[in-house]
DNA sequence: ACCTGAACACCGTTCAAGT
DNA sequence: ACCTGAACACCGTTCAAGT
């Protein structure tokens, strides 16, 4: 019997099958990888014939933001405004950590969709719901900046590269310790201090989950604590001067 | 009498030079123009001459980002650390805003060059001279992310593009806040509540700077909060489960 | 040994020629 | 009217041929 063509060529493209295609590709290949004509490629159809569902790469990568923001869960309606802000934003940290090409992207992107909207006016409103003045809810979400998506900028590089310490020489790990301990003590010190299970040197071995919750976590009682004692900016603004 | 040769052409290029130029070439004509091309025409030079002087473009962006880390002002060594950081993180905001490329270039390596490597010894060096923790100060670290640099990421943006809202007729800006108004009520209302001297509508007249203060003095506050109450990253492991 | 023109393997997007 | 091949105006980088 015959080969049946790629399913790509009998269901006809539209935008949803064009978008899930680039975020597999995305997560397959890199985000660097992700040119207009690999797509197409990928998808059995020639490049122009994008065109037809995205404007242009812009819009794609719009569109592809748009999937990931899908993928994080609904907002609570809780009256624990804190419960409801933390647990939406370790789940768009899941999504996010499922794509990891989905930060650059996010970063990237300067106008804003109507998905992202959407998620931004439901987030404002788990701090409306839970009582914060609509001024501190404003500089609330500014404090959270890339919080609100789930990441943080990262100190040292963890992505692949440094995976396996383990095939790198112990005696020329020793020399870049050495090397590291004159250069630059304080990072030393505070590497080293981070637990690590496997001996390895910095970047590693410090828990991304703790070091996000912690940084989370000291922003929300920030919040609480303003909170309760009904801060306004116009206060915050003469008291500095 | 005849015209001297450009500059470019008698002085022998240089790693230096080459940088200066491309930190000149992407201050003007922003980063997305800055190519390796684009940059030898400026320079008066063939392509192929850059990479005498740079390996590939990965590393004339690295050396673009110590070019701008190098306008930071220094660490001062002052046992209030709380001044120190906050002085040294706004010098490195003033430099961040002089070169609107620097935050994308920045947020986009993954390795770390020995400048960038210093600054964040010098950085550490702060919390440690003010007495904190080793493990504190790591966690304190993380918690400033990107802020360290001197950027949040923007909530809206507010790049070209808005700049001014006054071409846009009364009418198409009134139904655009109405529209506004019924899908995003709370953003909206969030919008409307930050001053503007403009009568503009979202994402303007919201005082950046003091986002950033807002932000950074309510993360120091925290620090100095967990610092006060000898706090460790062991207790707290311990007490969330 | 050094320098560099041409070439290679790509891009995103336009456009006119085909059906 | 729709689709698409070829073309345009770029990229970063390799490499071999020139000095």
């Amino acid at each position: 019997m015959t080969q049946q063509p790629v399913t790509a060529r009998r269901t006809p493209l539209n935008r949803d099958r064009v978008l899930a295609a680039a975020v597999v590709l995305a997560d397959e290949a890199g985000i660097e990888s992700l040119s207009m004509r690999r797509l197409a490629q990928e998808l059995a159809v020639v490049p122009m014939a994008i065109y037809k569902h995205v404007a242009n790469k812009e819009e794609l990568l719009d569109g592809m933001v748009d999937v990931i923001v899908g993928e994080i869960g609904p907002a609570l309606h809780n009256p624990d405004w804190k419960d409801a802000v933390r647990t939406r934003v370790l789940s768009a940290r899941q999504a996010l950590l499922r794509h990891p090409w989905a930060r650059q992207a996010i970063e990237s992107r300067t106008g804003r969709t109507a998905a992202v909207l959407e998620y931004m006016d439901d987030f404002i409103g788990m701090f409306l719901v839970g009582g914060f003045s609509v001024d501190l809810t404003h500089h609330a979400m500014h404090a959270l900046g890339s919080r609100m998506w789930g990441f943080t900028q990262e100190l040292f590089d963890n992505e692949a590269g440094h995976k396996s310490t383990a095939d790198v020489p112990p005696e020329v790990q020793a020399a870049m310790v050495q090397d590291m301990s004159q250069r630059y003590p304080n990072i030393l010190q505070v590497a080293m201090a981070a637990r690590h299970d496997d001996g390895s040197v910095v970047g590693q071995g410090c828990d991304d989950q703790f070091e996000f919750e912690f940084a989370l976590d000291l922003l929300l009682d920030g919040f609480e604590r303003l909170h309760g004692q009904d801060w306004t900016s116009e206060r915050a603004m003469r008291d500095r001067g």
